[in-house]
RNA sequence: GGUGGGUUGGCCGAGUGGCGAGGCAGCGGCCUGCAAAGCCGUAUACACGGGUUCGAAUCCCGUACCCACCUCCA
């Protein structure tokens, strides 16, 4: 396929060139659960499930690796904190994400694997890094990774040892070589529960941070694989790092890097620091989640999201009702002829507009695929306005925005636009009123029309009339 | 200090040498009993200063400002 990708190691957009043809290999570095998903983590699972999405539209097998890293410092601390047991906390936050990701849309991985279901492949790897001469214990239960040991530590963000932490105030730990040098595995601290503890050859302790991603990656993905993707926040140190471990461990790591850029507020990257955190279930408590998905998805995944409460959803939902409204107005006007699905047949073999197909390939270039859509969308009102039939353009809408996991009438969307009990009833109450209202209107009872219309208006229906009647929708 | 990204019209946001992406908001028109929706048309732009070029938002040099990473971070 004719897939080219930013890679942040070579700093270029290369073809994606997979190492088996027709199989593509991702790890994404999913959550450290240690507290509710906010927008950005979700803008960077949009970003990758775009990607997936894109790449099995293509014909490729995608198997998507998305660990969960439910043990590290903060958890145990957080935890400890609010007096709960350190994996039940990881946990409930990992339920969290996973609700968060549904909502919006985002198909699950392949597998997703939980760091502390992978101590031994672990433990296997520092070993192998100390066999190596790449690691070296420190105190009872620490192992560090030696950083000067290995050549092309930097390759990947471009950096000179001499010109890190040049800055760095804090005392680096006395059993470290360097300070440069990252743990591998820590012993515990004074006051962590047992439960967080493994036996070693090295003694007690838990994994870094780095660690279980190397691990997992080459698990589930072999000692090289296609694509590895995270915020590009984790650029440095994390991928580094992990990059370092398994370069040094003898193996091949990810052979091309996709990071997302992060969501801002106010011209700021969102963090707890700031307080300027979108928790999701927060924004969600108001807001509907296609809406969500479509304004973290519409921009490009390596341009900084300028998120806005109060504006930026909606704007997306301005957008959406144009999309919406017209794929609705094509389904009602070819339902008529010769029994085919028409516009809600299915999308996904349909052959893509070719602009579209270029800006996707071209480094997944969403707000010019999303221009096609638009063009599409009003191609297809134009056509309506003149009395044609629509059917092709709402496919080709459909099939577009099911590459962006927003088909309105996929099954995940379609629940909330009408086919239950509630919204049945709803259509017989507003239909009375309505003919109610076709009444006087025939009667040139222009006042009374306006009543009954301005009474579904309070309700939050929204009536047009059409040449062959009104319609009604939700606002 | 080191490394990287950015500055496009009222707003969001593409575009990396030559017909002003797209959306929202605005204005004019069509349609409508009036609306809504839709359609047609339309204005406003490339941080600043130089340079290269027949031609630059786009390339080069310089300046300013913003943001991020180098400590946990999607």
């Amino acid at each position: 396929m004719g897939l080219q990708l930013y890679d942040t190691a070579s700093r270029a957009v290369r073809p994606l060139e997979p190492r088996t043809p027709g199989e593509v290999g991702v790890y994404l570095c999913g959550a450290t659960v240690q507290g509710s998903p906010h927008i950005g983590h979700l803008r960077s699972a949009i970003a990758v499930d775009i990607l997936r999405r894109w790449l099995e539209r293509n014909g490729q097998r995608v198997t998507l690796i998305r660990n969960v890293t439910d043990i590290d410092d903060k958890i145990l601390t957080k935890a400890g904190d609010a007096g709960q047991p350190w994996w039940a906390w990881a946990n409930r936050f990992e339920r969290e994400f996973t609700a968060a990701y549904d909502a919006l849309n985002v198909q699950p991985p392949t597998y997703e694997p939980r760091a502390t279901g992978h101590i031994t492949e672990m433990v296997e790897l520092v070993d192998r890094l100390v066999e190596r001469g790449h690691a070296y214990p420190g105190e009872a239960g620490n192992v560090y990774f030696d950083v000067r040991s290995y050549p092309g530590y930097g390759d990947l963000t471009h950096q000179r040892l001499e010109n890190l932490g040049s800055d760095d105030a804090t005392e680096p730990p006395p059993d470290k070589r360097d300070p440069l040098d990252f743990a591998l595995w820590k012993a515990p601290k004074d006051g962590e529960p047992e439960t967080a503890a493994w036996p070693t050859p090295y003694g007690r302790g838990r994994p870094g941070w780095h660690l279980e991603c190397s691990a997992m990656a080459r698990k589930y993905l072999g000692e090289g694989f296609d694509i590895h993707a995270g915020g590009i926040d984790l650029r440095f140190p994390h991928h580094e790092n992990e990059q370092a471990q398994s370069r040094a461990a003898g193996w091949d790591f990810a052979g091309l890097w996709f990071h997302n850029a992060w969501v801002t507020v106010g011209g700021e990257k969102m963090s707890k620091s700031l307080g300027n955190s979108l928790v999701v279930r927060e924004v969600l408590r108001d807001a509907d989640p296609v809406l969500l998905r479509y304004a973290l998805g519409a921009v490009h995944y390596r341009s900084t999201l300028e998120f806005t409460p109060g504006v930026s959803l909606v704007e997306a939902g301005a957008a959406w009702e144009r999309i919406t409204g017209f794929v609705s107005r094509a389904v009602q006007a070819d339902t008529a002829p010769d029994g085919g699905a028409g516009a809600t047949g299915p999308v996904a073999d349909l052959a893509l507009p070719e602009a579209f197909v270029t800006a996707m390939n071209d480094d997944l270039n969403v707000s010019a695929a999303l221009a096609v859509v638009h063009e599409t969308v009003r191609a297809g009102n134009s056509a309506l306005a003149d009395g044609r039939p629509a059917t092709q353009e709402a496919l080709a809408v459909r099939a577009m925005l099911d590459v962006l996991g927003l088909d309105p009438l996929a099954p995940h969307w379609a629940g909330s636009g009408g086919s239950g009990a509630a919204e049945q009833a709803i259509d017989v109450l507003v239909r009375a009123v309505l003919q109610e209202r076709a009444e006087a209107r025939a009667a040139k009872d222009w006042a009374r029309a306006d009543r009954l219309r301005d009474r579904l208006t309070e309700a939050g229906v929204v009536v047009e009339d059409g040449p062959d009647g009104a319609r009604w929708s939700l606002r």
